[in-house]
DNA sequence: ATCACAATTAAACAGTTGTTTAATTTAAAC
DNA sequence: GTTTAAATTAAACAACTGTTTAATTGTGAT
């Protein structure tokens, strides 16, 4: 019962704290949200920063695991990397867009140094997986000479754009401002295809015969 | 020297702001820093939110100002016009990163509802402008059948995706911890290149002779 | 039933928040 | 020099912040 009281509280945080802001969300919004006692987060957490750190700390490993996997598959081409983990990108922060966007808002305020640290190492450890990749596919000359980290950046950039507004989202698919565009298979397909489009046009040598 | 004063306060609330945050700065924190009584942010604004959207107003307006200027030159081609906006998108954005990153914290917190939509309506201004280039390129067979907003997305995608943190900027240009990436031209050539080169290959068509 | 301990509560804590007041200083106009 | 209004100040305001306390309730083991 305890167990399920405390991933109830962090379930609710997370909401508050992508739609507020860490600081925007008080002890007292997030008690009467969860319709528990105001000194439950100091008993279960310690503190309101500490339950933030174990919101952090517990998606960004879920986040990482994806990564490796693909990378480590040798049997895949550099491009079929790519494409995998472009579709790994997008499920993932389409699933849990209340946290990537806490993830983002943590690396735009640089208040509390240690997540902001935790939050930028885990970006560049991202970064430094795909950049490989990227750099493989140049060596074997599959790959055009391009700016492998900002082309990383593209990709990532291109999704953290899109997850920063639900409304901004709603306009561009010309939905109605109720409307969920993170739950929507369509919106999901249409930036997976327009970034495997970018992507591979901008890597892919096309042979002139 | 009143109007300096007013001007010298917003000047030190945008550097608060985008690395504090809104609600992570206190007026305390601002008047210290301004070296001003506490009281002056409120004679002069009348409040700390109304202090915010004076800043966001007046510099809003003159993000605007290049893009319509690019738009309605109708001496250039599609693709120059999106040069040219590219351009024109990095040097703003580099010359005024707290601007800007306080703009991008607005857009992620759905904290002060009129706020975030005039930060949206800015954005959806420019996207619109951007699509309808896209859009006309695509008309007259110049350009690749791509998803024009998703292209936009990217565009400013990438730029705000290193705007977001100067920490991941250096480790990117493999730079000290102290240095300013916003005002190294080489991190700025390097930006508008590699966008350019990513947009031109995922739009322009290669003919095959 | 009793014990021990975890869970839960309302209340109080000290500190901070944005804002206002009322008094004082400054500066320009006459 | 006097007057008038703007500028500036320190102090106080009430509301809110995260956190702690001390008392109470619930739960499972003996």
């Amino acid at each position: 019962m305890s167990v399920d009281k405390k991933e109830h509280i962090m379930h609710v945080a997370i909401e508050l704290f992508a739609e507020k802001g860490f600081e925007g969300t008080s002890i007292r919004d997030l008690a009467q949200k969860a319709d528990v006692n105001i000194a439950m987060v100091n008993y279960y957490f310690g503190s309101k920063e500490k339950l933030f750190e174990q919101l952090l700390a517990d998606k960004a490993q879920f986040m990482r695991a994806k990564i490796e996997a693909v990378e480590s598959n040798e049997s895949l081409t550099e491009i079929e990397k790519l494409d995998h983990i472009i579709d790994g990108y997008v499920t993932r922060f389409l699933t849990q867009p209340e946290f990537h966007r806490v993830f983002l808002q943590e690396l735009l305020v640089n208040q509390r140094a240690n997540l902001h640290q935790t939050v930028l190492s885990l970006f560049e450890k991202n970064t430094r997986d795909v950049v490989s990749i990227i750099e493989k596919g140049i060596k074997k000359k599959q790959f055009k000479k391009v700016d492998p980290q900002l082309t990383f950046i593209s990709i990532v950039g291109t999704i953290n754009q899109v997850m920063m507004s639900k409304e901004m989202c709603n306009t561009l698919m010309h939905a109605s401002a109720n409307h969920n565009p993170y739950q929507d298979p369509k919106f999901k397909k249409r930036i997976i295809e327009h970034i495997k489009q970018m992507v591979h046009a901008h890597l892919i040598i096309t042979t002139v015969s």
